[in-house]
DNA sequence: TGTACATCAGTGAACGCGCGTTCACTGATGTAC
DNA sequence: TGTACATCAGTGAACGCGCGTTCACTGATGTAC
């Protein structure tokens, strides 16, 4: 590919992140043209379409989880899971634009697998630590992650909770009902 | 009001309801007019527009809330909060369309508001009968439906998860969490 | 190192489709007598 | 109980706007010599 070309492509992933990030799926490809300083046209030399170019945003998106998956899963065993489900909210309250449920099948299948197979091991990892309860299955690890999405982009729309990170809250609430918690005291029972 | 357009008006919400629930906002004025048996412009005799009519279903449909959550405090106290919850998240899968957080701010403010204040008494109550942690904060009330409504909103999108009710399977999470649960063992301590 | 040329990139304007909304008209309802 | 008439309801077709996408063209890049 071309220099300006590949520059391009990069400047347009670039603010189609941020774009999309911000304003969600609302956000027009005019928009994006126009924050990456290409007209429209360009973007199509490099993107099928639209779905094209989200598709992509979502792949870097998701490779930062598996990212943090992994390096949860560096750490103790104990608190893996935990430290994981708080990067996932970091990231979602970030980038809450991208975990609109619009998107829907355009989540790049084989990273979302990825993450859910790393997510178990976390899981395990912390039962068998003791740190969770061994009623809690891998479902419930990924309905944790949809909560946080859905209690993050309402917040984005609930003008009275803009910026109170309730999520944050939530996830307090999760780790109580997974038997972990933020304390810690539960490990050596 | 004659009674023929009366009647329409009736026969447009329930038919905008029923679509809505099951399209989300992806549904189309022409999807609801087909559904009510009238032609698009009819629509607009009763409505002043699409987001009028919405209004109107999301009216309709916390109400039941607000009337579920009602129903829930004159039971025991240690049980309300739960049973509202549980109530709220059958209310939300059968009408998974109705919770796209795209509807916003077309919710009516006013029965918001008191489904809020009601369930902040289910709380108080079941706080002071120890079903509930003292931690627990109204907001956390709040995190909780919003949490309900998006993983019953990812399960929409999920064909993995469809008709899984993955919802459950959180609301007892959250309701561990909360130090309530399904039992009620904490009930005595 | 220059230069000519082929190739690919960039682009503003235009296109087309979907969908909310309105028009101009026909039909139903209810009331006055 | 009929009937005439005014009023309001219903409606298919058309309108217009937003936005994804494509056109027809100009400009930049890189390579061959």
């Amino acid at each position: 590919m071309r220099r300006d070309a590949a520059a391009n492509r990069e400047r347009l992933i670039t603010a189609a992140e941020a774009v999309f990030a911000e304003h969600g799926p609302e956000a027009t490809l005019d928009d994006v043209a126009r924050a990456a300083g290409v007209g429209p046209a360009t973007l199509y030399r490099r993107f099928a379409n639209k779905d094209a170019l989200v598709h992509e945003v979502l792949s870097g998106f998701f490779s930062r989880l598996v990212e943090a998956a992994q390096s949860a899963a560096a750490g103790p065993p104990d608190r893996g899971l935990e430290t994981f489900l708080r990067t996932v909210g970091v990231e979602l309250a970030l980038k809450s634009g991208l975990s609109a449920p619009v998107w829907g099948d355009l989540a790049p299948r084989p990273l979302v697998e990825h993450l859910r197979s790393l997510s178990t091991d976390l899981l395990i990892g912390a039962q068998r630590a003791g740190a969770v309860g061994p009623e809690v299955t891998p479902d419930d690890v990924t309905a944790a992650i949809w909560a946080l999405r859905g209690v993050i982009g309402s917040e984005r729309l609930d003008p009275r909770h803009r910026g109170a990170q309730l999520w944050r809250r939530h996830l307090e609430t999760i780790l109580r009902g997974f038997g972990g918690g933020s304390t810690g005291v539960e490990r050596s029972v």
